[in-house]
DNA sequence: ACCTGCCTCCGACACTTGTAGTAGAGTCAG
DNA sequence: CTGACTCTACTACAAGTGTCGGAGGCAGGT
């Protein structure tokens, strides 16, 4: 038991979803309408990635109004993310300390954000006892 | 002076670059002999693979021995992970904290992690004075 | 009942990526 | 010089991705 998880969203899709977690549940027009102007593609264009995340089960149909159907996300957001993190993470040799170090070094993290992510790992792993990984 | 780093790398793409990286300098020979053997690609995949990466401009040719042509690495193994590491941080809003959080949870972080990395920013914040980001 | 407009369904196309075969040139031991 | 090898160059091809267009269906107003 591991990987169920294979549904990998490419780039785009993951704005298709963004909209979509964003929203809730949403028609293809809806969906388009959210998308940042600057790269709005066409309403067919939406509607095929649509398509295409249901046939790798990220969303869902749960209705129809009018002609139109609504859509709703079949994954969180969490775990896409999550998806993510991961793959990246394997690259890195499956270690998240090179990653950090990268992130420091570019800038990306600084001692504030440490020390917060210090104070909820504290708690976290308070409250978790000795349950390991 | 920004994005002169154009240079994105795949998943195998990145596995010939560690390879190269790790060599220093080899022929495609090489670097197909040093890849994991589970996986290991017919030859002349490899060899596509290193033409992709010459024409991307991330390996580049430096002298030939026989017949065989020998390569070296044109952009630095940091590089090309940090550009990993950005476009993964754009997918989350350009911010490393839900990143960081995300690997909390997951668990692929401890409080060892953290406070070591903690440590490493105190220093190189000291030692670079107020100079701002 | 009819027209208009939005929606879905299907198909298309160019590019990228992973994977590899083939042809022909270069090299080296005898 | 010649044969055996090894390399490179070129080509191919399937799957995946980003982008749409066109045909035809259903719904509402009049």
């Amino acid at each position: 038991m591991a990987k169920k998880k294979g549904i990998k969203l490419t780039r785009f899709e993951m704005e298709v979803m963004d909209a979509l977690w964003e929203l809730g549940s949403a028609s293809v027009r809806e969906i388009q309408e959210r998308l940042p102007e600057r790269k709005r593609p066409a309403y067919t264009t939406v509607q095929t990635i649509v398509r295409r995340l249901e046939e790798k089960g990220a969303v869902r149909q749960v209705k129809k109004i009018g002609n139109a159907f609504i859509f709703e996300p079949a994954v969180t957001r969490k775990a896409a993310h999550h998806r993510l993190i991961d793959d990246l993470l394997e690259l890195f040799g499956g270690s998240a300390r090179p990653l950090m170090a990268h992130l420091a070094e570019a800038g990306k993290l600084d001692l504030e954000d440490v020390r917060e992510l210090e104070k909820m790992l504290a708690e976290s792993q308070e409250s978790k006892g000795r349950s390991r990984k």
